[in-house]
RNA sequence: GGGGCUGUAGCUCAGCAGGAUAGAGCGACCGCCUCCUAAGCGGUAGGUCGCGCGUUCGAAUCGCGCCAGUCCCGCCA
């Protein structure tokens, strides 16, 4: 379906080309909605934009717009209002229309893109033998996000998970294990994911300080990539290990993704290197071959170099991240490829998308996009270290959530001396608390940094999963009630829309397109979540005003055609931010 | 030294392809359950949109400069 906006917009388009000539056929009516009812429900400004071309006063040319807009099927007649802003009032007819056509559409309006792509989402990707901390949430709940929205509106998405599976560390650790812990490399589950993670901690100290050692742990590096038995076969125990770990995350996050980690790309990296060369872009300083980077300086104000092969012939995760452009882009055929990582990682993106375009590895046809999120904070404003230990586990987090809303939810039952059965409290507290931690992450512009504060991310109250979910079972509960099937409401009813507050509901409904159009190009999830929300808002406001299986039988139906398509509409737009609902609470 | 991001109400943040009187949640205060579940609804209080200059008919939004916080910057990822 076409939405309001698109609707009207090309109305407008229409209007300037008639009234002033087909030069303005690519002019934007710059169409948006209206801040203060009063104004109607849609603004255009394009007359204020055009005085200065047209060399006419603004409100001369919304005059001339609106003798020649045809919207009278959809709007009252616009007004000029102001310096020249053109007032679009939608009628309560074109609305009820509108909400039927809704009504009988599989998707709630929501066409498929006609010209589907192949995207690629790259988030969460967690390291072997460490633990998923509280920093991967954001990667994880962002990029499984996106990669929903975009696979609704018909792209063909490939989540990728790329995983620390590769490098120095693992030199390190397999050099530490083999004096400290020598079963822990030839035997599966010898030690728990736990004390890897304590026993990475210890080998990165003995790196940092002991020039034996970190020797020994450069060797390792040679040996797996070369392919050695010995420790090719720990690598694959240490990997399996931390990866049936992860695993039990997704599967409670409900986040599905393709592992395909850091190592993958290893045999192609030297390749990589090699097409540099020919390209003339690469430069040997220091032993290292570096590529030169243009608008990056270092302290004495020379160029900065990326490093793509070390002086010892090992390579960075600069190369791998090359290299993957390369597959992603020649291999797996991407048209769009988005990194969902934090915000430090910033400059390394501008660095290897600097290097991809000077090696002609992007065509112009493929856009790549890095995501970037704000730090995980601690409550002091500073970055949480994997290395401090004070890092929250995924895993604990996970289950003080889900604790709190049972908590939360058996008080409330108390309160209301009722019996329920132990399943259906703990699908409770499961939905509640898993929604609250993810919508307390989607929900926050992405940019900015996040203060962490279990309080805060676990609230069941105002903007959170929770409001909205209960939004959603107070509908199931009309229909319980009045023993409605709200699947089977007749399609032909008629639709009378008379109160301020179904006819706010129902101009909100029409707006959820052009909202998932928007996270779409912006990769924004946070803005569904506004939208979500002030659905909900909406509708409570609408629930408190308007009685609906008490009201005479014409009302009644559409109003409970209203209820329907909110619920749905809540329905799918958590699911987009995968978050689910419960049917009663 | 260079660069990224951030700075909006007591707190946490939206808004930033320029548009009419800057919004929400939490917290505070005052109301609303004989009526579809109050995880709700209504109301009050609370802001020199970090500071300055500029572009514009119009700037929280764009540009430049400054201040503050945070992160990154050659062989870790």
């Amino acid at each position: 379906m076409q939405s309001v906006s698109e609707l009207l917009t090309a109305q407008c388009r229409e209007a300037l080309v008639a009234a002033f000539g087909p030069s303005f056929q690519e002019t934007d009516p710059l169409l948006m909605p209206t801040n203060q009812p009063k104004f109607g429900d849609y603004q255009a400004n394009v007359a204020l934009s055009l005085a200065k071309p047209l060399k006419q006063a603004p409100r001369a040319i919304a005059a001339q717009i609106v003798d020649h807009l045809a919207v009278d099927h959809l709007s009252e007649a616009p007004t000029i209002a102001g310096p020249g802003f053109i007032n679009f009032k939608l009628t309560p007819e074109f609305l009820a229309q509108q909400l039927q056509q809704l009504q009988q559409h599989p998707r709630l309006g929501i066409d498929s893109v006609s010209d589907p792509q192949k995207i690629i989402v790259d988030f969460s990707s967690p390291n072997i033998a460490k633990e998923m901390h509280v920093g991967h949430l954001r990667s994880t709940i962002i990029g499984d996000s996106i990669a929903r929205v975009l696979e609704f509106l018909g792209h063909e998405v490939l989540r990728l998970n790329h995983v620390g599976d590769w490098g120095t560390q693992f030199g390190m650790l397999i050099t530490y294990l083999r004096e400290a812990c020598p079963e822990a490399l030839i035997q599966a589950d010898a030690v728990d994911l736990g004390d890897l993670v304590t026993f990475y901690k210890r080998a990165k100290e003995r790196f940092d300080r002991d020039e034996a050692f970190r020797e020994a742990a450069r060797e390792e590096v040679v040996k797996l990539q070369a392919g050695e038995r010995d420790t090719l076969r720990a690598w694959t125990i240490l990997c399996d290990q931390s990866r049936r770990e992860f695993d039990k995350i997704y599967q409670r996050l409900d986040i599905k993704l393709q592992e395909r980690g850091e190592s993958f790309y290893n045999p192609l990296l030297p390749n990589l290197v090699e097409l540099l060369r020919q390209q003339q872009l690469l430069v040997e300083d220091q032993g290292a071959q570096c590529v030169f980077l243009e608008g990056f300086q270092n302290k004495a104000g020379n160029s900065q170099p990326l490093i793509v092969q070390k002086s010892d012939g090992g390579y960075n995760y600069a190369t791998t991240d090359l290299a993957a452009l390369q597959y992603r882009i020649q291999d797996d055929g991407a048209d769009r490829i988005i990194y969902v990582t934090d915000a430090g990682q910033a400059n390394h993106f501008a660095q290897v998308f600097q290097v991809a375009r000077r090696a002609k590895l992007i065509p112009d046809t493929v856009e790549v996009v890095h995501v970037p999120f704000g730090l995980v904070q601690g409550e002091d404003g500073k970055k949480l270290k994997t290395r401090s230990g004070e890092t929250i586990r995924l895993r604990d987090l996970l289950d003080e959530a889900v604790e709190r809303a049972r908590a939360d939810f058996l008080e409330r039952l108390r309160t209301d001396d009722r019996q329920e059965s132990e399943a259906f409290i703990n699908q409770v507290a499961q939905v509640m608390g898993l929604g609250a931690v993810k919508y307390a992450d989607l929900s926050q512009n992405r940019t900015s940094n996040y203060i962490f504060s279990y309080d805060k991310m676990l609230a069941l109250q105002g903007n959170t999963a929770p409001y909205m979910i209960y939004a959603y079972v107070r509908v199931q509960g009309i229909s319980r009630k009045g023993n409605i099937d709200l699947s089977n409401l007749r399609s032909q009813l008629s639709i009378v829309l008379t109160d301020e507050t179904e006819l706010i509901l129902a101009k909100h409904l029409l707006q959820l397109q052009d909202t998932l159009k928007t996270v779409a190009q912006d990769l924004m999830p946070n803005r569904l979540c506004q939208y979500l929300f002030e659905l909900s808002q909406k509708f409570n406001q609408f629930y408190d005003r308007c009685p609906v299986l008490s009201a005479e039988d014409s009302v009644k139906a559409s109003r409970l055609l209203l209820c329907d398509l909110t619920a749905r509409t809540i329905k799918l737009g958590l699911s987009l931010l995968g978050i689910s609902v419960v049917e009663r609470l």
